[in-house]
DNA sequence: AGGCCAGTGATAATAGATTATCATTAAGGG
DNA sequence: CCCTTAATGATAATCTATTATCACTGGCCT
């Protein structure tokens, strides 16, 4: 049985009103506005499920830190903000393929990350 | 002073061999050839001065680890097999930035990563 | 309303990558 | 060729991210 609990409401109500690629840590800050006393390991737990769920999706970033987004559907990419570090989607894609894959690979799938800085930032 | 020694020629030689980046066990394994008892420090202390130096450069990947490669100065992205799991340059960008980035933001640079199977994995 | 047990929170444990330590080695100037 | 000392190699230590443990709590079925 899959029990809707209160810290699990407040993760997901996290991605809604940012609106963007989380950070464990980033998701930790939002969900304990909700959920006092939220610990990390529940984050990593519902996290876990609810990516199994497909109702979250992973966008591992260079680096290493993983982030966590719901799953728009469409193909878009990423802009990670120099200044404030936060990631952002970016609709479309921009990108042609054609005469970029070498001889003889199979291209499956590709990212595009864009780095600046972000409409607050830039200012 | 700075001292030429047998493992730092090693090091920059498997790069010229393998022509492409290389990751920290990657470049263990083929100096070690040139260089039996090459010990994982002696790669760390050297990758860091190397890239001190302008002699290499880092290419974050994804998951966390760091790739090195040789800097070749024209403008091109990586192609990472699933296959194998090497990661190989690719020529020219085929990215069109316009329209891409969202307004207000400003774009300082962009990193285009591709996936799928090299050559030899994909028969 | 009562009770079972999935889910939680605090924290210890683990894992992997990188760095520090220190006795020993060897580069290279004189 | 010798001597200074930068660099090395083995290993311990550190750091960060994630997972396991376990007593306790609260969702939800009856």
């Amino acid at each position: 049985m899959e029990r809707n609990t209160q810290q699990r409401q407040a993760i997901l109500k996290a991605f809604e009103i940012a609106e963007r690629p989380l950070a464990v840590q980033e998701i930790l800050d939002l969900a304990q506005g909700d959920c006092p006393g939220l610990g990390v390991a529940t984050i990593y737990r519902n996290l876990k499920a609810l990516v199994g769920d497909k109702k979250l999706i992973v966008v591992d970033m260079p680096g290493g830190v993983a982030l966590y987004e719901l799953p728009g559907g469409h193909h878009h990419h990423h802009f990670s903000c120099n200044g404030c570090q936060k990631v952002f989607d970016v609709d479309g894609c921009g990108l042609n393929v054609k005469n970029l894959v070498p001889n003889g690979f199979t291209l499956k799938r590709h990212e595009v990350l864009l780095y600046g800085f972000c409409d607050s930032c830039s200012r």
